[in-house]
DNA sequence: GAGAATTCCTTGACGCGTCAACCAATTTGG
DNA sequence: CCAAATTGGTTGACGCGTCAAGGAATTCTC
């Protein structure tokens, strides 16, 4: 989609002629149109600075919040946006960079904890402040009441998805 | 985010103790914590029945709705929610399959034009039904008054992203 | 018209997602 | 306790995304 972020409705961004067939449709074409434009200026916001993907932005916000003593490999897999197995490659590339250290557990020895390094910190401290604006101004037009709104409905279509 | 869909906000889902920062940032995180959602039940209906992808079943669509003529690669992919160049690729597949045919242009033999083949016509037409309840599905919680305000904030984000 | 620029793809390298299969520890149950 | 099940994580195969680089037509420019 190119284009798409020119556009204005979810139907013009796609070219299409014929309506929607239902709300329905619209609407989870226009979430799917909508997350895509949104990843992608996350996307091209991290890979100015420093030289992380966002998966592994998030990954490292996991383990900044667990703080010292670390998270087990499917602790984070479970806080993640994205799915399980291919945490272990995310998390063998960030260790790569020197950004999270990890060590087997000597209470549980299946368990890997992954802690995040005092260059991992430095690192996200950096982006912590772009980032946040960046949120900000994905948002910029919505008022304080459409936000919530916006929110809840997200909430609720989440939650009815199964 | 194996557990995620049990959740009720994104908070929640997250396991995130800590409030968000600003209303900005759980607009985006609760954003792409929903399309994962919708993005995973898409991906489950498709692969139970036929074997496409949510992509793959995206460009079907798409040349469908071009007919007889088809469409040159790049113009599919401007048409997508994803981005370009893994769409040749994508399409390699999907005429490995045949569902699709591509033949260089005559006019221009830049181009390649694709075009949907009657297999691939087939497919969709028996997708079509069960994709279609989906959609209802996953905004069946929302009224119509609902879901026309959720497209209205999404448009409204996608359009100031830039 | 011959070269330069542009357009339309395609390819290679690599990050990440999915699934299925597989160890190694740990727990459970007879 | 010891075998069987469960849990935690890793690996292989493969689909798709990104970027950067390139080849083949076509168009532009002088």
């Amino acid at each position: 989609m190119s284009t798409a972020r020119e556009g204005t409705t979810a139907k013009e961004a796609i070219r299409q002629t014929k309506p929607f067939r239902s709300t329905g449709q619209e609407a989870v074409i226009t979430l799917l149109l909508t997350a895509e434009t949104v990843r992608w200026a996350l996307h091209a916001e991290l890979s100015g600075r420093g030289d992380l993907t966002a998966q592994q932005y998030n990954v490292m916000r996991i383990l900044r919040g667990a703080g010292r003593k670390g998270l087990p490999t499917l602790e984070i897999a479970e806080r993640m946006i994205e799915r399980t197995p291919g945490v272990t490659r995310l998390l063998d590339r960030i260790e790569r960079q020197g950004w999270v250290a990890r060590d087997r557990s000597t209470e549980d020895r299946r368990q890997v904890i992954c802690r995040i390094t005092s260059e991992g910190l430095a690192l996200l401290r950096a982006l912590d402040s772009p980032i946040d604006t960046l949120d900000e101004r994905m948002v910029r037009s919505l008022s304080a009441a459409e936000r919530r709104t916006l929110i809840r409905l997200l909430n609720k279509v989440r939650n009815d998805a199964p």
